[in-house]
RNA sequence: GCACCCGUAGCUCAGCUGGAUAGAGCGCUGCCCUCCGAAGGCAGAGGUCGUGAGUUCGAAUCUCGCCGGGUGCGCCA
């Protein structure tokens, strides 16, 4: 409702301006400073001041006075110096606003094809930790708001099951513990096993260390061996892979998060994914051979020249040109960027090949999760697949901005400029431990990490909070708290309360923070329940539906207000509490438009904050059911019901639910 | 060396397509439950928006320099 006013207004101004002046711009609309200045203002007579060499405010006063009239908004004004002030018309935006057209609010925007969401991509090697959880709450969140936009999402995570990670756990069973396929096949049912992966891991890294040589080799021979896909460690690999995937699929089940495809790395490999990719590059002359100097035998792609720079500006021979990336190593195995190049072109069919696919079967029960596979393609397997995308969203952390870039080079060697474009890295900034919650950790901080605000989380190291750690910590904390409060309540209950509070606790805190900041995570913040947290937006939600449920046992008529009455209240001078709370609860498809072209989840988190908090001051000062009179009363409770529906849909875009009691 | 990110209240962070008195949470001080649930509300103290210049009617926001911090640049993934 909000979204549509805003841009009907700037439209007509845009026109107006057109006709009238025959300037041809966009005018720029933000929110008053109060509200008294009307619901938008824009300060498009400054521009156009300056081009046609006139005051302001005359400017202004004319715009409002012959601009055409718009439905839904009442007047517009002239302030300060030459600001045109919009008022809207609150029986009108009460009137839409509590009898929508769909109870899923504004008609959503027609599909502009498939988009891909992949995030998660942990290595199956180790148990997934708290800058995992980081990736996937942001992936599936903004796969969540893409949906609630109306688009037509798939998510995917890549599972890097033939790799040096799940090589290194492979080394560690085979050769410090000495086990047996069967035996790591047994181990690999049990609830533990990626715990167990997690500490044997961080084994081997001291193993390599003791004998780097031996490390080397025996790293080498293994991973051949993974990739070939033959062998005792192959066997092992892929044993390790998959029970590891498994576990994260629970871990980030917990959180709501799934996935609709498995894309792994064995069927890249396989399926000859990258010789496919590679005869295109070559073909395309976008990577070389280089025949001297140090990468004499491999294959490189040549950095992009920026705009104005001549060839001849190219490095002399002799100096060693680091911007040209090595696709192909001399001794003919592609690297990383290369897989994933051919990886993405896939994901656009640009690669004119396909997967396989099949069931996953060790997915939790709610789901249907789909694989990659090199066998049989199963006929079951839904078509749309494997269809191409038109965007594609990588969530990736933003030290892999320089190799995504590379990626998208890559496309644009190749004459996919537009995909390239469409290719987005949705990176974002890593999770550090404070030095506090490192030490409590027990982990032993050496002089100069004491002195960082921040102590990087590491794998190898097993430095780490881990995920399902974490989630059952806060459930323990919620779960006591639910006890304290409702000791009526079934247990079945209490723990479902419990897990749907820890749950808005976890999200919402790793989602309140924008993409780039680093979070130096703290058990006592992340473990708050007060202040700009999920459980106090959940709490707004709970106050409604107490508020609900007596009033539905009074028996209290909602339909008796007429837009008129209900729009001479929010004009009221005490009414500005309720036309106040009303714009907001309305403004979410404004936010989550913003949280898309920003590509920022936390515009989202931000207004159901702020909505939590308006209402919040609006139960204070409003007692809804005892008000006496019958026709305000009525507003109170409709009020309630557009913002229980506005700030459960934001949460539900956040992933978050809100219980009943709490 | 080159590239990218960050520097806003004691702490943690919003605000950055330039716009009307710079916001929130936490912490601190003081109030508010015979009243729809206090996981809450109200009030108060607290800011040279790192720094210097420039562009502009207008700069936390844009440009450049400097200072401080982080990350990336591997025949690893």
């Amino acid at each position: 409702m909000y979204l549509t006013l805003l841009l009907k207004l700037k439209e007509t101004l845009a026109a107006h301006i057109r006709e009238k002046y025959g300037v041809e711009l966009t005018p720029v609309l933000e929110r008053p400073p109060k509200l008294e200045l009307g619901e938008a203002a824009s300060p498009v007579c400054f521009e156009l001041a300056k081009r046609l060499k006139r005051a302001p405010r005359q400017i202004a006063q004319e715009i409002a006075a012959n601009l055409p009239a718009i439905a839904g908004i009442a007047r517009v004004d002239v302030a300060g110096a030459g600001y045109l002030n919009a008022f809207f018309d609150r029986a009108a935006f009460w009137q839409a606003a509590a009898h929508p057209a769909s109870p899923l609010g504004p008609a959503s925007a027609t599909p502009r094809g498939k988009i891909i969401v992949e995030h998660t991509s942990i290595n199956p090697n180790k148990a997934a930790h708290i800058g995992h959880l980081r990736n996937a709450v942001l992936g599936d969140t903004i796969a969540r708001i893409l949906r609630g936009a109306g688009q037509l999402v798939q998510v995917q995570n890549y599972i890097d099951n033939t790799g040096v990670q799940v090589a290194d756990v492979v080394i560690g069973f085979q050769h410090m513990e000495k086990k047996s396929v069967a035996e790591v096949a047994a181990l690999a049912k049990q609830p533990g096993f990626d715990y167990l992966c997690w500490d044997l891991y961080a084994r081997v890294t001291q193993f390599y260390e003791q004998d780097k040589a031996r490390g080397a080799q025996l790293r080498g021979a293994t991973l051949h061996a993974i990739e070939a896909g033959e062998g005792q460690a192959a066997e092992l690999g892929r044993v390790i892979g998959d029970a590891i995937v498994g576990f994260h699929l629970r871990t980030m089940d917990r959180l709501g998060i799934s996935y609709e495809l498995l894309a792994r790395e064995s069927e890249i490999l396989h399926l000859k994914f990258w010789d496919a990719a590679f005869e295109k590059l070559k073909a395309a002359n976008a990577i070389q051979l280089a025949s001297s100097g140090k990468m004499a035998g491999c294959w490189i792609m040549p950095a992009e020249k920026k705009p104005g720079e001549t060839s001849e500006a190219a490095p002399a021979e002799d100096e060693e040109n680091i911007q040209d990336k090595i696709i192909v190593r001399s001794n003919g195995t592609v690297t990383y960027v290369g897989k994933d190049i051919a990886y993405q072109l896939w994901k656009f069919g640009l690669l004119g090949k396909d997967f396989h696919y099949k069931r996953w079967l060790d997915a939790p029960a709610t789901e249907t999760v789909w694989t990659t596979t090199s066998e049989a393609n199963d006929p079951a397997a839904p078509k749309h697949l494997g269809e191409p995308a038109a965007r594609v969203y990588n969530v990736i952390d933003t030290r892999q901005s320089y190799l995504q870039d590379v990626v998208a080079q890559g496309l644009r060697a190749l004459g996919h400029a537009r995909e390239a474009a469409n290719s987005i890295h949705f990176s974002y900034e890593i999770v550090a431990l404070t030095p506090r919650c490192a030490a409590e950790l027990g982990y032993e901080l050496s002089g100069d990490e004491a002195k960082k605000p921040y102590v990087e989380v590491s794998g190898r190291k097993g430095l780490g909070v881990k995920a399902d750690d974490l989630i059952s910590k806060l459930e323990a904390a919620t779960l006591a708290e639910v006890r304290s409060r409702h000791a009526d309540m079934p247990e079945l209950e209490q723990k479902r309360t419990a897990h749907a509070i820890a749950v808005g606790a976890l999200r919402f805190f790793l989602l309140k923070f924008t993409r780039n900041t680093i979070i130096a995570f703290d058990f006592e913040d992340a473990l708050s329940f007060e202040g700009e947290t999920g459980p106090y937006c959940q709490y707004a939600v709970v106050r409604i539906r107490g508020i609900r449920r007596k009033g539905a046992e009074a028996g209290t008529p909602n339909d008796a207000l007429t837009a008129a009455a209900a729009g001479k209240y929010l004009g009221d001078a005490d009414g500005a509490v309720l036309w106040e709370l009303l714009l907001q609860a309305e403004s979410l498809d404004y936010a989550s438009d913003a949280a898309i072209a920003a590509q920022e989840p936390a515009f989202v988190s931000k207004f159901a904050f702020q909505l939590a908090q308006t209402f919040n001051n609006f139960y204070h000062k409003h007692h809804i059911l005892s008000e006496a009179d019958p026709a305000r009363r009525a507003l109170l409770l409709s009020l309630t019901e557009i913002v229980e529906r506005q700030l459960t849909r934001a949460l539900s875009l956040l992933g978050i639910e809100a219980p009943e009691r709490m």
